[in-house]
DNA sequence: TTTCCTGCAAAAGCTTTGCAAGTAC
DNA sequence: GTACTTGCAAAGCTTTTGCAGGAAA
């Protein structure tokens, strides 16, 4: 809790109840929610918290670098605050799940760098961050 | 044109005037275009086309297989007629772009196939498609 | 005490849907 | 002739915004 306030010091947010709400939920969240699935965990512990106020505050975390809005075909954004370079596997419900770390770094690392360097030169962009998306065909069966 | 017309027949799908236009400029055009810039676009050829018809056209494409919907973290939904296994640069401003097919088939190459195996049994998914995006910092420079 | 944040309600996108008329097959 | 498609308008979602009161620094 005292970790929150000095993390959202440190990236020029101010602190209030229903920032420091928001974030513990997100941060304990492993399903990437929408903003409405995190204004009802919130309203647990916030009982006094609008919809409007979870999308400006995420809006602000994103902003400031805490967390990230994940790209979806369907229904609402997705958020992660998860900033690390991970894997996600889309299932056909619309759901997202992390790839187990270790996994994940073993496929990025496969990823041949000087490629992507060829990719920035040919097409003139600096390439930030490398998403990669296993879409699957079910839902996943044996994973929560 | 009789092409398409074909391409439809064999993908169960009644072949209408609006439906050959939005399809033509889909299909030609490299932009991955919003519903709404396909309306206007294909509002040149065809005077008499209403947006709604440009969503369900769209719709029923995706689902006969023919185009496919792009995540995306702004604005509304892209769509793509290009099926094949290719990647997207994502710009700052919002766009995507494609990367050139050879580089993004040397990408694709050089993803460990065995991994990719023993994700699917850690997860208890099939894993369908790889989509790799590459995030950009700045819009792309030299590329239209 | 200044600046930012919040809730509320209204508005603004984007997308879907109900329906009557029209078209493909 | 039957089933599907279209345009229109209305409704449905998600997200943003204006504003007045309230809280953080």
């Amino acid at each position: 809790m005292c970790d929150i306030r000095t993390l959202f010091a440190r990236h020029g947010l101010r602190c209030t109840k229903q920032r420091l709400d928001i974030y513990a939920v997100l941060a304990e969240s492993k399903s990437h929610p929408t903003a409405e699935e995190l204004f009802w965990q919130a309203r647990g512990t916030s009982a006094d918290l609008s919809l409007a106020t979870v999308y400006n505050t995420l809006e602000a975390f994103c902003r400031h670098g805490l967390c990230r809005k994940l790209a979806n075909t369907e229904g609402g954004a997705r958020f992660d605050a998860d900033l690390s370079e991970h894997l996600h596997v889309a299932t056909a419900d619309g759901s997202l799940c992390d790839v187990p770390s270790d996994l994940g770094a073993r496929l990025l690392d496969a990823m041949p760098k000087e490629l992507l360097v060829e990719i920035e030169e040919r097409l003139g962009v600096r390439i930030a961050r490398v998403n990669i998306e296993l879409v699957a065909d079910e839902p996943a069966s044996d994973f929560e």
